[in-house]
DNA sequence: GCATCATATCACTCCTTGCTGATATGTTTA
DNA sequence: TAAACATATCAGCAAGGAGTGATATGATGC
C-alpha cells in the first residue's frame, strides 16, 4: 500500500501545481501578471496597456486575486492591483529559462492551440 | 505606435509562455514529469507509477516529446523517456516556493475546477 | 441627491482539451 | 511467419474555461 499512500500523498501536491499552472496558463491573465510585475496599476490602466475588454480584464483579475497571484488597494475611486509576491516574477523569469532551451519545441508542439 | 508595437513584441513572448504553462496545467502530465523528474522510465512504468490508462499516458507523453519537454529512447522493445532538461525540475521547484506563499489562495480559488 | 466615472458581475456561447475503449503499428522471440 | 508484448493512434464524448455585451455596484463631485 506504499505506492498508493505515496501517490495519494502527491496528488495533492500535484493538484496544487496544476492549479498553479492554470493560472498562469492564459495569454491574458500572463499580459496582466506582466504589467503588474513593472509596478501596480489602476483597473483601466491595465484595459489600456493589455488591449484586452474591461469585464475580460476584471474576470482575470478577481481569478488572480483569489488564486493569491495579486493583491488589491483602493485608492479613491480607483482600485489598484500588484503582485502579491516577487516570487511570481522569479517564477516567470524561471519559465523564460527554461523556453530558452525547449521553445522550437513549445512552438512547434500541435497539441494545444497556437493563439 | 510605440505601445503597439511593444505590445506586439511582448504578445510573441506571452504565448509562448502560456503555451508552456498549458503544457504544465494538466495534473496527468505534472504526475508523469513528477516520476520522470527521480529518473527515466519506460511507458509501462510510467503507468504503474502513475495509475494512469496506457493511452492516456501515450498521449501526454507524445505531448510533452512534441513541446520538447521530454525526450525519448528506444531500448529493445521498451521506449524510456526522461525529462529533457534539468531547468525543468527548477521550475516545479519554483512552483512549490511559490505554493508555499499564495497556496492558501490557490487551493481557494475556484474559478477553474478543484480536480 | 444626481450625474459620472471606475470596476464588478451575469448570462450566454463557442472552442479547446482531456479521457476512454478499441484498434493499429512496431519489435522481439520462437 | 506467427504469437506476444510494448507503445501509439483514432473517434467520440463530456466538461472546463475564455470572451462578449449588457447591466449592476460603488465611489466621487456638483
Amino acid at each position: 500500500m506504499q505506492v498508493f499512500a505515496d501517490r495519494n500523498a502527491a496528488a495533492a501536491g500535484i493538484e496544487r501545481r496544476a492549479k498553479l499552472f492554470r493560472g498562469l496558463a492564459d495569454p491574458s491573465r500572463l499580459a496582466i501578471l506582466g504589467v503588474l510585475c513593472e509596478g501596480p496599476l489602476v483597473v483601466h490602466e491595465i484595459v489600456k496597456r493589455t488591449g484586452l475588454s474591461q469585464p475580460n480584464v476584471s474576470n482575470h483579475l478577481r481569478c488572480l486575486l483569489d488564486c493569491g497571484l495579486v493583491a488589491s488597494d483602493r485608492d479613491g475611486r480607483f482600485i489598484r492591483y500588484r503582485i502579491s509576491s516577487p516570487r511570481i516574477a522569479a517564477l516567470l523569469n524561471d519559465a523564460d529559462a527554461l523556453l530558452d532551451v525547449v521553445a522550437e519545441g513549445v512552438g512547434a508542439c500541435d497539441n494545444y492551440r497556437e493563439a
